[in-house]
DNA sequence: TTGAAAGCGCTACCAG
DNA sequence: CTGGTAGCGCTTTCAA
């Protein structure tokens, strides 16, 4: 560090002055600003001083300057999250970044949703994708709109008043498992529900769609089957498994797929024979359980497709909030239904 | 909306306007300065026209004022994380912001160290928690360190000149799972290595963690198991597996352990009779395999220490790096092994 | 082709 | 107790 003060962050100015030039000639070069031509030599005394000094814009200036931003803010989920959705979620980040945009998760804990969006705002982001309605909501939408945000989207099982939607409804789960299993005969369908909390946005839908198929069929009939994510729950769950004369199960996910198998396994239940259980993911497990797991696979859309239609909302806000359905659901037979 | 310009953000001076007091008083009485005393009905008029305009405080012209954000930049791992290095993340993350932090996450797709390492520097974020040391290097670590980042610290397998180090060590993970199995008499180690891109950095030395431990040992001999996680892999490893002659595994970890496992039980071959198999995460999973998976727990540091630490060095910034070994491993035996 | 200067929104001095 | 104002780092007219 040979010269000036030795401690603080080179600025634009700095590098003006080691350059011997303005600043802004070194705001032409460094953004290759077209509207003006700056000569070669100067160009080159401007990026050696830059590089000398390590120079870094400072982002925050810029976009104060600019009067807007190109971060698109995505809250991290409260509740963990599968493998599934993560690499949607690094697919759509990445394809955001094609379009040139900054990507940033924010992880907002334990604030309520316009709190949470108070927060949010004050980074000014162009964009904000959330994957938590509730965790939102009107107030929280309305919030970051007059913040300057120009899109607003929620993707998840839920929307929010204003913003635009990426929906995934779950319903189209449960209701994918249901009807396999109805169409193999089974009748008395239980349907694991999670006890862990911040669950419930995908178990409550999924149990839904359930009880949508299940509807109208002679001698349909809908079990709820409360059940964390413990051996000891399932043990419990499975203690008097006949009792419940149940004669297929749709266990939320592959996981908790596998936790019941082996309960019921464990207690002599037969799987397929006695009941029949179907997952939800499509996890490698799934194949890799035996007997092997009839599993739900869900579809979500391509991350590059959503990052066009959020650019286009960015660069053409003011539009009404569009719904876009975004979830398939298909169930991948194996051998345990 | 019934005042000023319809669609434009709402700035401290609406809200001095609306309220009848200068921007100054508006800043005063927002952040409660304790340095200067506002009448109680001139803090309640600049609370109530904040209110009605639904104004938030711009966070860049902020810090740009103050000169420096509590901003910690957690860069995102480039590979797929398991859940339990997500729930230290949370963890680290909540106890960050108990100390007034802003956490952001920041995915720097496709960058190499110094370029990534610049495009976080443009954030000016007073500290970096990187994952992966490899994606900064010492060049990276400097640029950061210029920009204003009063600390750097590495939060992996491997360590950057300059920066501090959260060293997870996973030679000791490889190390549990062989000092385990010669214990229980196995002396010809397999050891699974993931073939999937980005893995090395802890394949690697748990790879030779296991080296190290056998070394020595006295008909102790340890073969690598390149291993995709794919059943076709899996199928193809243990196609000739009675001639490789090995009389245990160390699978990397639970997922790769109970894919191979159902390759050798699909084979014929008695696990852990013919061969013993280790795990490690010691995930659900391993409970519910049978036989059930002898795994190596891997002991995260509490985040609520490493918030500490972190706050630490930056309210006293330019001491030594420090390394920190923060990682712990040990055998949960099961029927695997 | 380059420079001077205004101003983005905010906070912290210093006057009144 | 409150207001005026300078200035954080940057971009972008407008002049030279």
């Amino acid at each position: 560090m040979p010269q000036g003060t030795p401690h603080s962050v080179p600025t634009s100015a700095d590098v003006a002055r080691l350059a011997g030039v303005s600043r802004a000639t070194v705001s032409y070069v460094l953004n290759n600003t077209s509207a003006v031509r700056i000569s070669e030599p100067t160009r080159r005394r401007v990026h050696a001083a830059a590089k000398e000094l390590g120079y870094v814009p400072h982002a925050a200036a810029r976009s104060l300057r600019a009067g807007h931003s190109r971060m698109v803010l995505m809250p991290t989920p409260q509740i963990a999250v599968g493998p599934l959705f993560s690499a949607f979620f690094n697919e759509l980040q990445w394809a955001l970044s094609r379009f040139d945009y900054t990507v940033v998760q924010y992880g907002s804990l334990g604030l309520t949703g316009e709190e949470a969006a108070r927060a949010w705002a004050e980074l000014r982001p162009v964009a904000v994708l959330a994957p938590d309605a509730t965790a939102l909501g009107a107030r929280g939408v309305a919030v970051l709109k007059r913040s300057g945000a120009k899109a607003v989207f929620t993707l998840g099982p839920q929307r929010a008043e204003g913003a635009h939607a990426l929906l995934m409804d779950q319903r189209l789960v449960g209701r994918a498992a249901a009807e396999h299993l109805l169409a193999r005969g089974r009748r008395r369908i239980g349907v694991v529900v999670p006890e862990e909390p911040g669950l419930e946005v995908f178990s409550r839908p999924r149990l839904d769609g359930v009880r949508a198929a299940v509807r109208g069929v002679a001698a349909g009939e809908v079990t709820e089957l409360p059940l964390a994510y413990t051996e000891d729950s399932a043990a419990h769950l499975t203690d008097r498994w006949s009792a419940l004369g149940l004669d297929a199960v749709f266990a939320y996910n592959d996981d908790y797929a596998m936790l019941l198998t082996r309960a019921l396994q464990d207690r002599g239940v037969a799987v397929p024979e006695d009941t029949a259980v179907v997952g939800a993911d499509d996890l490698m497990l799934a194949r890799l359980l035996r007997p092997r797991l009839s599993s739900v696979r869900i579809e979500l859309p391509s991350g590059r497709g959503l990052a066009e239609l959020v650019d286009r909302v960015v660069r053409e806000p003011g539009g009404r909030p569009e719904v876009h359905d975004v979830l398939g659901a298909s169930v991948v037979h194996r051998e345990s239904s």
